[in-house]
DNA sequence: CTGGCATCTTCGGACTGTCAGAGTTTCTGG
DNA sequence: CCAGAAACTCTGACAGTCCGAAGATGCCAG
C-alpha cells in the first residue's frame, strides 16, 4: 500500500495531465476527449482515488458564486396562508427559532423567505435564492402540502420540517406521533387510568396517516380491557358531540387537542384531576394548564438544520433517490390535569 | 454595502496582517498578541466578516489527518446471537454492505465486530475501538436489545439499525413499517382487492410497537367495507391456525411474513394469482417467487453511515440529547401472486 | 496555398480557512 | 554582551471547481 492518499493533483502528475482535465473527466464533463477521459477513469480507479466531498461541495460553491462568495446561509421558507391560528404561527417559529441557534453553532445562518399569494411566486424565490448564493432550503409546514417542485431542484439541497413531502419528495423531519401516543397512554396506564378515550378532529389525523388513531387503537389492543373506549374522530368537533360520547363511553382520562373540552367534562360532573384526567395532545394548543406532549418543534427545527448543512457538505443537491423521515419523539409535560400517582385502591 | 463579502485575506490585508494571524486571532489562539486579537475582532465585526464553515470544516479535517491514507474508519458492531435465521443474517449483509459503500463514497472505511457470548465483550470492544482511533459505531441490530451501556459514550458517536435502542439511547434508522404497509395496502385497493387480510407473529408486531398491526386496521377504518378481515396474530404461526382464519373470514389478498401460507391458500382453493393475492412483508423472507415488500436494508445501512459520518465532521460524541429515528418506506416489489390489473366486472 | 473561422481539447489562475514550521523581534539571566 | 527562551507573526501547502485563455486541428472560400 502506498503511503499518501491519492489526491487530483498527484494523479495528474502521474498521468502526465493537468488537476483540471482529471477533474473534469472524472465528473463526465464533455469538455474532455472520451479516450482521455477512460483513462483517467481507470487509473483513477487503479490508485483507489476518492475525491473528498467536502472539498468538492466548497470549490463548487466559490467558483458558482463567483464573488458572492459562500457565506453558509439557509432559507427557511414558509408559506403564507390566510387564517393560520396562532398556536401554529407559534408552532413555526419554534422551528425557525431551533434551527437559527443549531446554525449559528455550526456557522450557518437562517434567513426567512415567505412564499405564497401575497409574497413572492415560487419562480420568484428561485431566482432570489440563486442570486444570494443560498443552496440550503428548509420548508416550514403548510397546511395544504405545498408545492415546490418548480423550484430548480438541481442546485438546492432540501428538508421538509412536517410528515411526508411529495412535491417534491424530500426529506423530513417531524414529531414521532404514534410512538409519542403510545407512550403517553403507557404513561397513564402507570398512573392507574383504564380507560383513556381519544377525540379528534378527523382532517388533522389524516394529515398524519391517522398516526393517532392508529396508535390510540394500537395500545387498546395490546391492553385488553373491559369495553374499550372508541375514538371520537369527527369533522367538526362540538360539545354535543363530545357530551354524548362522553357520558356513553365514561373515559376516566381524555386526550385530545382542544382545552375546552375540560370545562364540558367539568359541566358534566367531571372533577379533574381528581376523578378524571386530561391530556393535551400539541401543548401549543392549551388554553389552561394542563399535561400535554410537547411536539419539540424546537428539537425538529434543529435536527432539521443538522440534516441540512450535512447535505450541503456533501454536495448533495436535489431530490434524493430515497426520501427519509426523520422523527423525534414528543417530551411530556406534567401538569394539573392529571393526578401524580396510581390511587391506592 | 460594500461589494464583495469580506474573506479571511481581505480583512488581513486592511489590517496589515497575514491570513494567519486574522483567523488564530478570530478563533482565539493563544499565540496571537491580546491587543491584535482585539483588534481583529473589532475590525471583523466591522466589516461584517463571517467565516465560510464549508471552508473551515476541510481545512480542519485536511490538516488534521495530514499523512494518514483514510480519513476514519467506522465500526459495525454485530451482536452474535445463537441461531439467527438466514433471512436475519442477509439483511445484517445487506445493511453492512450499503453502509461501506456509501461510507466508501465519503472517504470512511467500515471494519466489523462481533460482540457476544463466543466473541468480544463490551469492556474488550471499548478498548479496541479506543486503541484503533474509531469513533463511529454503528450497532446492527439484534432481536434482544443490545446493551452497550458500557461503552464509554464520551469518545464514540453511535448510531442504531433497528427501531429505538434506550440503552443507550442512540438515534436510529429503520425501515417505516407503518407507511409502507399503508401504502402496500393503498396499492391492493387500486387493484381491486376489497378483503385484504393479515397474518403475523405476536412478537414480530411487539418489537416495532405494533405498527404492522395499527397500519392495518388504520386502514380498515379509512376504508370502511363489509365486515373488516381482523388480523390473524397468533404466537405460533400454524396451518391450522391459518386455514381456520382463512375459511373463516375469506380474505382475497394476503399480507404476511411466511410464503408457506401461499401453499396452504391454493389446498384451500384458492388460485394466486386468478382468485387471491399474496404480498410478503420482507422479500428476504420469501421462499418462493412473490409480490412484497423491500424493507431496503441496503439504503438503510447507507443513510445509517451519512449520519454517523455527518456526526463526526459535527465532532459530536456522545449520547443525543434527543435521540431521533430515520425511517425509509419499504420499496414495492411486484411478483406473480398479484393480478396486474383492476378486473373489469 | 493561405487566411480566417469554428471546433475540440487541455491548461492556468484564483478561490476558501487551517495548521505546522519557520522567521523575526523582544526579553531574561549569567 | 550574548545565548537562549519567549512572544508574536508570517509563509507555504493543501483540497476540487469553474471560467477564460491557449493551443491544435480541420475546413472552406478566395
Amino acid at each position: 500500500m502506498p503511503g499518501p492518499a491519492p489526491t487530483l493533483r498527484s494523479l495528474a502528475r502521474t498521468l502526465g495531465l493537468s488537476r483540471t482535465t482529471v477533474s473534469d473527466a472524472l465528473r463526465g464533463s464533455p469538455r474532455v476527449d472520451p479516450s482521455t477521459a477512460a483513462r483517467v477513469k481507470k487509473a483513477a480507479r487503479a490508485a483507489g482515488y476518492r475525491r473528498n466531498p467536502l472539498a468538492g461541495a466548497l470549490m463548487s460553491e466559490l467558483r458558482r458564486s463567483r464573488g458572492t462568495a459562500f457565506r453558509g446561509v439557509l432559507a427557511a421558507v414558509d408559506f403564507l396562508e390566510p387564517d393560520r391560528p396562532d398556536y401554529a404561527a407559534r408552532y413555526h417559529r419554534e422551528l425557525v427559532l431551533g434551527a437559527t441557534t443549531r446554525a449559528t453553532d455550526l456557522g450557518f445562518k437562517v434567513e426567512k423567505f415567505e412564499v405564497g399569494h401575497a409574497g413572492v411566486s415560487v419562480h420568484r424565490l428561485d431566482s432570489i435564492l440563486q442570486s444570494r448564493g443560498i443552496h440550503g432550503v428548509m420548508l416550514l409546514p403548510a397546511w395544504d402540502e405545498p408545492d415546490l417542485s418548480n423550484l430548480d431542484w438541481t442546485r438546492f439541497a432540501g428538508i421538509y420540517t412536517d410528515y411526508i413531502i411529495e412535491r417534491p419528495a424530500l426529506h423530513s423531519v417531524c414529531s414521532d406521533h404514534y410512538r409519542s401516543l403510545l407512550a403517553a397512554l403507557q404513561r397513564l396506564a402507570a398512573l392507574g387510568y383504564q380507560r383513556p378515550g381519544l377525540f379528534l378532529q378527523k382532517h388533522q389525523d389524516e394529515r398524519l396517516q391517522y398516526r393517532w388513531g392508529a396508535a390510540f387503537r394500537a395500545f387498546q389492543e395490546s391492553h385488553p380491557g373491559t369495553k374499550p373506549v372508541p375514538p371520537l374522530i369527527v369533522e367538526t368537533f362540538t360539545r354535543e358531540g363530545f357530551t354524548a360520547w362522553f357520558r356513553r363511553h365514561k373515559p376516566d382520562v381524555v386526550l385530545g387537542h382542544n382545552t375546552e373540552a375540560i370545562d364540558w367534562m367539568e359541566n358534566l360532573g367531571a372533577e379533574v384531576p381528581a376523578t378524571h384526567g386530561f391530556v393535551c395532545l400539541n401543548v401549543l394548543m392549551k388554553t389552561r394548564p394542563c399535561a400535554g406532549l410537547d411536539l419539540q418543534p424546537r428539537q425538529l427545527g434543529a435536527r432539521a438544520c443538522e440534516l441540512l448543512i450535512a447535505q450541503l457538505q456533501r454536495n448533495e443537491t436535489g431530490i434524493p433517490e430515497w426520501p427519509s423521515t426523520t422523527t423525534i419523539p414528543a417530551h411530556w409535560m406534567d401538569g394539573p390535569t392529571l393526578r401524580s400517582a396510581k390511587p391506592s385502591k
